[in-house]
RNA sequence: AGUCUCGUAGCUCAGUUGGUUAGAGCGCUACACUGAUAAUGUAGAGGUCGGCAGUUCAAAUCUGCCCGAGACUACCA
């Protein structure tokens, strides 16, 4: 025997693959060298967007790194050169939370107990916390991404990128002559548990918006007497409120206007107050009437009503007001705490404002204008104070602080916070414990204010990392008029290749048309501090673009104001708010003290990564903009959304050219993954159980990555067993024979693809017509379908039908040209496959590629080492037979029917059958099924094929209608004609066939009726056994001579025989003898075919004898048992 | 509340421009096959294609409404 040049396996195991190949791959630096070997000149650009090391890797990082890995590694293959530079995310609230939960702080603390400068040097120890876990994770599931020289957002470099495209903005102008970069008082979402306002798109991530009950309350106004209001007034001593709901009770301190719809109607009920008894004229839209009066009370007396009854008595005034009648009365502040003499004269009025509506509520809104947009806006237009605590400028500040509590002007509710949230957990779970807004509305209960108070369902915005609620909230803010680039923004957007591309027409497309400006303001620490420096009035501002312009404006500043400050080494916080400079006209100007959103950092990346424009011209310019992206689609207001703004404002381009956003991972059950559930899948876990191929297979094959994965160790468990088994298994295979034979692969000993068998030509062309699919679904960005091909291809058409039929011409004789075509033809196959499914499955590619290469002729062994260094083989329509394909696939539909018909009639398949009989409609049938045709005979046991062609007379055919050619031209007559069609007879069929046409009349129509039309099968032998299917008939003889029985008994010996072999473990080649236990069927069998069986099992002797002691009793049929020794020679 | 995506066998998914009897894999049952076997073949059970209308000769496919899931949007008082 030859040196075994493959490597031969007793088992699969994936994670010990996974160990080999990266150690190869370290050793032999694979990665830098599938970089390096290619043109800078003929890149394919990726970003990766950077993670936040500061939290553990999960496996939907697995997911989303799988399809930024796969198609990296394709175009790798396609001969690109593809750097991954990697980036960490290292700033933003995420880290500060971390940093105060381990510090036991507060944001109250900082500046404090804390200085700036330790706090933020804790942030940035703390952000690179389990770099090692994500370096492993990365490693162990094979993503391929330099991290020796990544991003890092916090880098000085990083920044003045930021800096420069900060200038950018604010010196673009928009056509009326406005910055891109502005700052604007407005009412914001506002994390207190943060201490921060939220972008619109960090209120827009997933989850923020979640189901709360939190406490409602009706309260009710007491309008002013006066003339102006005299017509709602029946007398002097009638007590007339406005109706207003809130679901905000905390707001009510601070109301100072209702507003109603001018167009509203609005009427007067004399009604009682329910908690109270009180008799009381209440104002509400006339059509939220019913929601709060049961029709059973409407003229019932008042005087009996006591707060006990559930019903309450009512009358209706039939006087309708409008809102803008209402509009300019004033009431009775609700809740007089805080006031002033500039709200007594112009608040606690009644205003209008189109946004009011009748859908709920009363038809009145409570208006608080520090804490709602709307409110705010309204206010505004009404000349409405604002109520709350002048600071020491004179600014009247809000009721609430900035932790979210009352301030201590708030008498009775001063220092609560407004949402029970806020509370620490060991005090809200105090038995004694009350949410304010139950003590608000007990408080309105109490004066006989409350009108309804109840419990209320409602979707409310929460901060996307306290999970705590957002106030709306007044804040000063720094902008980017994005709104201004939106038209711009949609039209880049429509050349950017979506996947799945509804994501961009529809989720980003319509986010883009609504667009509003970006909130760049972070009331935070750690972070990039925002470039812009004022005077302390405000009127004069520089923003700084580089390090060097900050330099000259620090020596000019020296000069002037008589400093020696030194550019900051850091330039975070604190060190760059010590930095002062001076105005054209001497004054001091100090930086404005907000960062920018972290989500300007990563929408940064394709610049400050290569730190332009400062650095690396050149390289910026070959990286930009991406060929592809790919994050969670949760990133699309994230990530993808910041890429293309920052792209289109400042470069007027894209950002990326293709982008996947893939879906969320659920668990088995389709719940989202968290660790409260205790439902999280550990990645580590899962890879070093099933290997990292098997789960970047079964994440891309199982569903389309956009799709909700609901990931199920079952899926993995199928994906190891049933493509990479079958894989492995057909190259053990491969192997053992091919160590036998001593068999190399030579590009010069090529059989030519003439010369081979059909089946080697047949599952070439199979091979090929897999590279052009696969091909062009990777083109295409649809990992799933190229991936499903290859599982197709292997399982059916590699190891289940080339093998299986292939398979006695590895084991037997010696070397030939039917054995060389055979082991080449495998060989191919194994290779190409390995090449294609290398993308998805790179360490099992890479393991086999190897084991593969090691049988290749030394001289034709310039071959790469890695299959990731090789060159993508290229589609070749030459060795697609299209015709070769469909023969095959008559074939193995043929077998499949005989195989059917054996197992009916209890026909074993070593038992060999006479023939069988196919009825042929075409000739062109008997060309392809007569190529294929030992194929045929070999798998389904049987000698001769005959076909029955009409002049057999034989045939009975039946005619279906072909409702695709008939539908259109018969209309509703198509029924009828199919009706009339199907009752042909065999003599009308074959008129037809041989006329071309026929007629039929439908309801007096007349209709020609083409061959086309018509759909002609076969359906039955009579007198044969048969199956037919999808048109294809086949007929079994199934009548057995003494010959083929011998010949069946002989087989059924060859098989036990070998049972015995493998059972005593001998090895393949050794040779044996046999003894039988003579009976009459066994002598029968031995008589013909004993040669045939000796060479089969490697017997040189073969004996009958009378009585044997020492066998084995097998059974040969239900019939037969005989005793067999097989003994070693 | 609105927008988008989705709903096909117990599970995971295919299903081309509407066209004859809706498929595959896993799982289940039975029987085979096996000198590559964590495999494979044949057969069976398992579907009102979420529901109801409509368009059409013909609907899993197109339209409308409803139900359910998810994502997104929203100042919702």
């Amino acid at each position: 025997m030859a040196q075994p040049r493959y490597r031969e396996f007793k088992q699969l195991h994936l994670p010990d693959i996974d160990q080999e190949i990266l150690a190869v791959w370290q050793a032999e630096d694979t990665f830098k060298q599938s970089i390096e070997q290619r043109d800078p000149e003929h890149s394919y650009v990726f970003y990766e967007g950077p993670p936040s090391a500061n939290g553990k890797p999960g496996i939907h990082h697995v997911m989303a790194r799988t399809v930024k890995d796969l198609f990296c590694r394709y175009n790798t293959l396609k001969g690109y050169r593809v750097e991954r530079k990697g980036g960490w995310d290292t700033h933003g609230l995420p880290v500060e939370l971390q940093v105060e939960k381990e510090l036991g702080i507060t944001k109250e603390d900082i500046g404090k107990s804390i200085s700036v400068d330790e706090y933020n040097s804790a942030c940035r120890s703390t952000v690179l916390r389990y770099k090692d876990l994500w370096d492993d994770i990365t490693r162990k599931m094979g993503y391929w991404v330099d991290l020796d020289n990544p991003y890092i957002t916090f880098d000085n470099n990083y920044i003045e990128s930021c800096w420069h495209l900060l200038r950018t903005l604010y010196d673009k102008r928009t056509n009326a002559g406005d910055s891109y970069l502005y700052k604007g008082f407005t009412i914001q979402p506002f994390s207190p548990a943060a201490g921060t306002g939220l972008s619109s798109h960090e209120l827009n991530l997933p989850g923020c918006y979640q189901e709360v009950t939190d406490i409602s309350v009706i309260a009710m106004f007491k309008v002013k007497q006066n003339e102006a209001s005299s017509f709602l007034f029946d007398n002097d001593r009638e007590d007339v409120r406005i109706l207003a709901w809130t679901t905000t009770p905390w707001t009510l301190p601070s109301n100072v206007a209702l507003t109603v719809g001018a167009k509203i109607n609005y009427i007067k009920v004399r009604t009682v107050s329910p908690y109270t008894g009180n008799p009381v004229s209440l104002l509400l839209a006339q059509d939220r009437l019913s929601a709060y009066f049961d029709p059973a009370g409407e003229g019932q007396s008042l005087d009996t009503y006591t707060p006990a009854d559930k019903i309450l008595p009512y009358s209706v005034d039939q006087t309708i007001v409008t809102g803008a009648q209402l509009d300019g009365l004033f009431y009775h502040q609700l809740m007089p705490i805080v006031t002033s003499p500039d709200l007594e004269r112009q608040g606690f009025r009644v205003i209008t404002g189109d946004f009011v509506t009748t859908e709920d509520g009363t038809g009145v809104v409570h208006t608080a204008p520090y804490f709602g947009a709307d409110d705010f806006r309204a206010c505004v237009a009404n000349d409405i104070p604002f109520i709350g605590i002048p600071d020491e400028h004179g600014v009247i500040q809000p009721l609430v602080d900035r932790q979210g509590k009352f301030v201590p002007e708030m008498g009775a509710f001063a220092g609560m916070y407004v949402k029970q949230e806020y509370y620490p957990d060991d005090v809200r779970n105090q038995k004694e414990f009350r949410p304010t807004d139950l003590l608000i509305s007990l408080a309105l209960k109490e004066e006989d204010k409350a009108f309804k108070i109840e419990k209320y369902k409602h979707n409310y915005p929460h901060c996307w990392r306290t999970d705590k609620p957002v106030l709306y909230y007044p804040l000063d803010s720094w902008f980017i008029r994005a709104s201004a680039a939106k038209e711009r923004m949609a039209e880049l957007n429509r050349t950017i290749n979506w996947k799945p591309a509804h994501t961009g027409t529809g989720r980003f497309g319509v986010w883009l048309e609504n667009l509003q400006d970006w909130n760049l303001s972070r009331t935070r620490y750690w972070g990039i501090p925002l470039p812009i420096w004022r005077t302390k009035d405000g009127d004069l501002e520089k923003c700084i673009g580089s390090l060097a312009e900050l330099q000259t404006e620090i020596d000019m500043a020296n000069k002037v104001l008589k400093k020696d400050q030194l550019l900051p080494k850091d330039l975070h916080r604190p060190y760059i708010d010590e930095v002062v400079l001076v105005s054209h006209d001497g004054r001091p100007m100090t930086r404005e003290l907000d960062l920018i959103d972290v989500w300007f950092d990563s929408g940064s990346m394709p610049y400050a990564q290569w730190h332009y424009p400062f650095e690396n011209e050149n390289k910026f310019q070959q990286n930009f903009p991406a060929d592809f992206i790919a994050e969670g689609v949760d990133q699309t207001r994230g990530w993808f959304y910041t890429l293309h703004a920052i792209a289109t404002m400042c470069f007027d381009q894209v950002a990326y050219k293709n982008v996947v956003s893939n879906g969320l991972v659920l668990d088995r059950e389709g719940n989202k993954m968290s660790k409260s559930k205790g439902n999280v899948v550990d990645p580590f876990i899962t890879i070093s159980t099933y290997g990292a191929d098997a789960t970047r297979w079964y994440m891309m094959a199982n569903a389309d990555p956009w799709e909700n994965l609901k990931f199920d160790e079952g899926g993995l468990l199928e994906v190891r067993n049933k493509y990479f088994g079958t894989l492995f298994n057909t190259y053990n295979f491969f192997a053992l024979y091919a160590n036998l034979d001593g068999f190399v692969m030579s590009d010069k000993d090529q059989v030519p693809l003439t010369d081979r068998p059909e089946l080697d030509r047949w599952i070439l062309s199979k091979l090929y017509s897999l590279v052009h699919d696969v091909r062009s679904h990777y083109d295409e960005y649809e990992p799933t379908k190229a991936l499903r091909a290859l599982e197709n291809f292997v399982d059916r058409n590699l190891s289940n039908w080339f093998v299986r039929l292939a398979r006695r011409r590895f084991w037997r004789g010696e070397m030939n040209e039917d054995k060389l075509s055979a082991y080449q033809t495998l060989f191919e196959c194994l290779e190409v496959v390995a090449q294609l499914s290398a993308p998805a499955a790179p360490f099992f590619s890479d393991w086999l590629y190897r084991n593969l290469m090691a049988g290749r002729e030394q001289a034709d062994n310039n071959m790469p080492k890695s299959i990731h260094l090789t060159d993508l083989i290229q589609e070749d329509a030459n060795r697609i037979d299209l015709d070769l394909e469909t023969r095959m696939e008559y074939a193995q539909h043929i077998c499949s029917l005989a195989l059917s018909i054996r197992k009916r009639e209890k026909l074993r398949v070593r038992l060999p059958l006479q023939k069988i009989l196919l009825p042929v409609l075409d000739s062109a049938f008997i060309r392809q099924v007569d190529g294929a045709k030992d194929l045929i005979l070999s798998e389904i046991n049987v000698k001769e094929i005959e076909y029955i062609t009409d002049a057999d007379g034989l045939l009975i055919k039946q005619a279906k209608a072909n409702f695709k050619t008939l539908g259109k031209r018969l209309g509703k007559n198509m029924k009828a004609a199919a009706e009339q069609i199907a009752t042909f007879s065999n003599d009308q069929i074959n008129s037809l066939e041989s006329k071309g046409r026929v007629s039929i009349s439908i309801d007096g129509e007349q209709y020609d009726i083409t061959s086309e039309d018509l759909v002609i099968t076969t359906e039955d032998l009579p007198g044969w056994k048969t199956a037919s299917e999808e048109g294809l008939t086949v007929a079994l003889d199934v009548n057995l001579t003494e010959e083929l029985l011998a010949e069946g008994i002989a087989r059924d010996l060859v098989n036990r025989i070998q049972n015995q072999r493998k059972e005593q473990n001998f090895e393949v080649t050794d040779r044996i003898q046999i003894t039988i236990q003579d009976q009459r069927d066994i002598r029968a069998a031995v008589e013909s075919f004993g040669s045939h069986i000796q060479q089969e099992t490697l017997a040189d002797k073969l004996t009958l004898v009378v009585s044997l002691s020492n066998g084995v009793e097998v059974e040969l049929s239900d019939e037969l048992t005989a005793q067999i020794r097989v003994e070693r020679i």
